[in-house]
DNA sequence: GTCTATATTCAGATAGAC
DNA sequence: GTCTATCTGAATATAGAC
């Protein structure tokens, strides 16, 4: 009880304030003179304690997803231990995937919203090394949920698998990075923008059906068909 | 004939550097030394020509996005036309609002897939000029749009259709951003970096499906009970 | 570990000759 | 319209005192 606050250490109010700020204005449009004012430290902090500013985005970056992916396999196990064998379903596997990623938007000290956010931004991000450093980390969580879906959809062509694991990225991706493309047209105001625990709640009553509704949707080849079963009006023109 | 080869403007060969240069560095990440040089004209026509950076960035989006927005209200006039008051299908909107997006991948007049994917990292940039300078030039489309689906789907509430356009958008985004975020770990390559016209035809044939999937998933008080009626298996743990 | 001061490079923008 | 030359500010990074 030597010092009667303890406040973070530099280190960390560092890491704290980068990840907001490269949040609110992507990597090239943060300083390092905005993220030490911010973090309240010196300006030559970020070079001593982290060497530059890109191994600063890098160490923004893996303190959250060394937790989520570890997350992510420890749920996988889990499913897959209770199963006894039996491919998982598909609604199952999202749920652990994408569940153990919008739990982070629950908990202050995983990130929030706002390391939500930010990692929602990365995947369009230009910058190549930005996209591309985390690939190790992201390896195995990958290849594990990609055999999951893989035998829960023996019947879809992998690679149609694939494709559709990429546009479920994207949609959530948009959907957590919390920006509203629509606003200025909408009228009812979307929970998209909110903060807070229950904002990441919220997000999957809306996020997973849509998901689930296209990993599900009929193949390419079949949706003319399909889409005449469900209505089977008199064709119209064109 | 006076010139032996008739060259681009200086204005237009400005705005042509400056979409692809955006498109791979993104805005902050290119300046307009790179800009003027790619181009092949002086630094200072830049300023002349446009008077800024963020006034070229605005019209390399406008050139473009005036041709979209006009072609998209177009095919739903021509649609509504020919519906004879009644209610379109969700895929004819789908078609219409993404077809004609996806049109400009495979003409380089319209821009190509370089305008496209300038396009699809735009909808998560965090400057917030560059997301909503352009409120006003989707304003009516995305209206009349937002208004055929609340015909074509008049038992799923407003709300939730206005979320399922905003994923839509994310999904579609990502897709024509041409990133592939599991590269890594992605034993078949897709044809998402692919260039050239069909690509945009490869792209609609994997979307669309998944993006009419979602926005027909069931609704979130549902999706339990319409999950088991489809797979009317007894309940396993968890 | 933290600070001041500074080196070095590069950014966007402009004045003024042609 | 196009060019050279330059202004002004800000960026990352580091050297060296404390």
């Amino acid at each position: 009880m030597s010092e009667a606050r303890t406040l973070p250490d530099t280190r960390e109010r560092i890491l704290d304030a980068a990840e907001r700020l490269f949040m609110e204005s992507g990597y090239e449009g943060t300083s390092m003179r905005t993220i030490t004012g911010d973090a309240g430290v010196n300006l030559a902090a970020v070079n001593y304690h982290f060497g530059s500013k890109e191994a600063l985005l890098r160490e923004v970056f893996r303190r959250r997803l060394a937790w989520l992916n570890r997350e992510r396999l420890h749920r996988l196990d889990e499913m897959e231990a209770h199963a006894g064998g039996e491919p998982l379903k598909p609604s199952a596997i999202l749920s652990a995937f994408f569940g153990a990623l919008l739990h982070m938007g629950t908990d202050e000290s995983l990130g929030g919203m706002t390391f939500l956010r930010l990692l929602g931004r990365t995947l369009t991000e230009p910058a190549d090394f930005i996209r591309t450093c985390f690939a190790g980390e992201y390896a195995e969580v990958v290849d594990r949920y990609k055999r999951a879906l893989f035998r829960a959809l023996p019947d879809v062509p992998r690679e149609e698998i694939i494709w559709r694991f990429h546009l479920m990225l994207g949609a959530m991706s948009y959907a957590i990075s919390g920006t509203d493309a629509l606003q200025a047209v909408t009228d009812c105001e979307l929970d998209l923008n909110n903060d807070g625990p229950q904002a990441a709640e919220h997000l999957a009553a809306r996020v997973m059906p849509f998901l689930l509704g296209g990993l599900r949707a009929p193949l390419p080849q079949f949706v003319t068909n399909q889409e005449q079963q469900r209505k089977p009006e008199p064709s119209k023109a064109a």
